[in-house]
DNA sequence: TGTTAGTATCCGTATAAGCAGATATAAAGA
DNA sequence: TCTTTATATCTGCTTATACGGATACTAACA
């Protein structure tokens, strides 16, 4: 998982109707379009945009039956909002490791700003 | 927390730079905008137009010391990254319970879209 | 009060992404 | 094969937001 893929999930995440659409693929193994359409009353281009995005973002799967398209979770794209898994996640990306390091160095060099020295 | 409010929360965390400064508060009790534009590298405004997001978003607070200004995040605003909170807050949502009731009033009616009684 | 440092906000510009309606594609059935 | 249904994608338009540079505000200090 890189920083910007993690950025994604959260955009993934950040639009109402999207958590609506999660809010319900949460309650059930799946769910198809016409289904979703019906259940919150939104136009088709629109649900089959949101799940597109979803999707993009790595957040669901889908597989076709017949005519009908199904969309599911997939659970461990969610990984990231578990108990402290933000930042055990942030943690590991190789991108921040280099932060980390200019936090160091920049609180090893004396400065003015009020600074003190904190947890 | 509005459905709104909580897509709000996601979307702060939704950009990459957004993300580092995150983490950076993470670590730290409160950093200025001087701290993060060195640690960081980027120009004063992006550093403080992302601030400003974050504050609007509720992610952080922050405070003057003489010419700094503090910046820390809020905890509480990071409840919804939990364990198992998210579906918890999702639930909880008022705006969301039309949403259930839909949901159970679209099943009650025979369908034909290949639907399997599901968890 | 004038200067400087730290920060916030404005500006112009570019891109992402929202929506609704129209069109294209794929599978099922007559 | 023609039609219908379910879904995906395109189009035109609008809004949100990213960026960097310029400007404005605030506090400290000479």
């Amino acid at each position: 998982m890189s920083l910007d893929a993690l950025a994604q999930t959260f955009k993934a995440l950040s639009e109402p109707l999207r958590l609506r659409i999660v809010h319900l693929l949460m309650q059930r193994n799946s769910l198809c379009v016409c289904d979703l359409m019906s259940i919150l009353d939104q136009g088709q281009s629109t649900i089959s945009r949101h799940l597109n995005y979803l999707k993009q973002a790595g957040l669901v799967h889908h597989w076709r039956e017949g005519t009908w398209m199904h969309y599911a979770l997939v659970p461990e794209a969610l990984v990231p909002l578990q108990a402290g898994a933000l930042q055990q996640c942030l943690q590991q990306l190789p991108e921040l490791a280099a932060d980390q390091e200019a936090l160091a160095a920049y609180e090893s060099t004396p400065r003015q700003c009020g600074r003190t020295a904190s947890a």
